[in-house]
DNA sequence: GAAGTATTGGATAGGCCAGTACAAAATATG
DNA sequence: CATATTTTGTACTGGCCTATCCAATACTTC
């Protein structure tokens, strides 16, 4: 009925997630949007809205992608349940390296770097960061009753607890992993806060 | 010999830093910074030369002020070596509560803010945020060495990656602070960390 | 092939950005 | 009180920012 678009949204959509991820919210400008996607500024506004709203669907969609791959290591049956968080470490390390600029240094979580840089100013970007941390905090809590069960996690406190731990030390490995730590470092993070599980 | 100021430089730098802190440094723009200061225009450019200067400045006096008492608490000979720690940790978690906007949110840690933020491409950030990180890993070496020959830290994990683990943990303390976290929850996540010190 | 419709590129708008220019004001020194 | 010197307030600059406008384009349907 009308001229299609010569461009793939969801291509354009991770290009933008890649830009907003490794320089932030406000030191991307649309002109970095327009070039990181290829797209021209009225393809971007006429799919987008705008800026504000194009950062919100990455972040959904940063969200969404990391999840499931983690949900399957957390809800792994043959996996023990300590074993499920060390892998979610392995795997945590692995995104740290994989998602890299030339720089030497990680671009950390888009989750955590707008709970930074932005959660305290934009309600929206901190209700899909706080929805995707209950999620989260419930996949853990998952493998670690299973840990308890199993004979795993052995420490005498409770899974909520826990989780809330599993999930600050990979808030601090991302942050460590952007302040210049190296695959040793986090891994040794990683290997101390297991330590913890069962004590 | 000429007119004198009719301001305080210091306490227009705690005002400067306290606006980075809160807002970051791309959403704070120079009459953001006039009106935390209370300074016109000129007297900031003529005290401070830049924005980006300000906010070096602002951050050397940050991790200054910030490291004075961590130092105390970690060299504290009186207490035992884990119980430094502990007490670092509990320092940390009334920071999250003490220094807060009006809002329920916490604004975090300039450093972990500047991290995220900002290392990635500012060098001169990076350096002061990495010079701060290799005093304090060194801070806490000495309370971890002292926890392990007065006997309350038990781990075999050595000290070096018992210092990254700790850090790490008020790095991810940080970040769940500012996801929402309230003092339960930190104080929590903290003592399961002090776990891992004697398994 | 004509009509209708959505996309696209380029120009543009209005505002805010960091930073500067400059003159008026204020004070220490002589 | 005069002079030298610094601070301060105001106005301004050039540029980049997000967002929009509009005409040209390209495609689908009839």
């Amino acid at each position: 009925m009308a001229r299609p678009r010569t461009f793939d949204e969801e291509r354009a959509l991770d290009a933008a997630m890649r830009a907003f991820w490794a320089n932030g919210y406000e030191a991307t400008s649309t002109q970095d949007l327009c070039e990181a996607t290829g797209l021209g500024r009225s393809s971007i506004y006429n799919t987008f809205t705008s800026k504000h709203d194009l950062f919100r669907r990455a972040l959904a969609r940063y969200i969404d992608v990391m999840s499931v791959p983690q949900a399957e290591i957390l809800e792994d049956a043959e996996r023990p349940g300590l074993e499920r968080i060390r892998a979610l470490f392995a795997r945590i390390v692995d995104t740290e390296f994989d998602y890299r600029e030339d720089d030497e240094r990680s671009i950390g979580c888009l989750t955590v770097n707008t709970v930074v840089e932005l959660a305290r100013r934009d309600p929206e970007a901190a209700a899909l960061v706080e929805r995707d941390l209950d999620f989260r905090l419930g996949l853990l809590r998952v493998a670690l009753e299973a840990g308890r069960r199993d004979g795993t996690v052995t420490t005498g406190r409770d899974p909520d607890t826990l989780a809330r731990f599993i999930n600050a030390t990979i808030g601090g490995m991302r942050v460590s992993a952007q302040a210049g730590a190296g695959r040793a470092v986090l891994e040794s993070i990683a290997d101390t806060a297991l330590d913890a599980l069962r004590p």
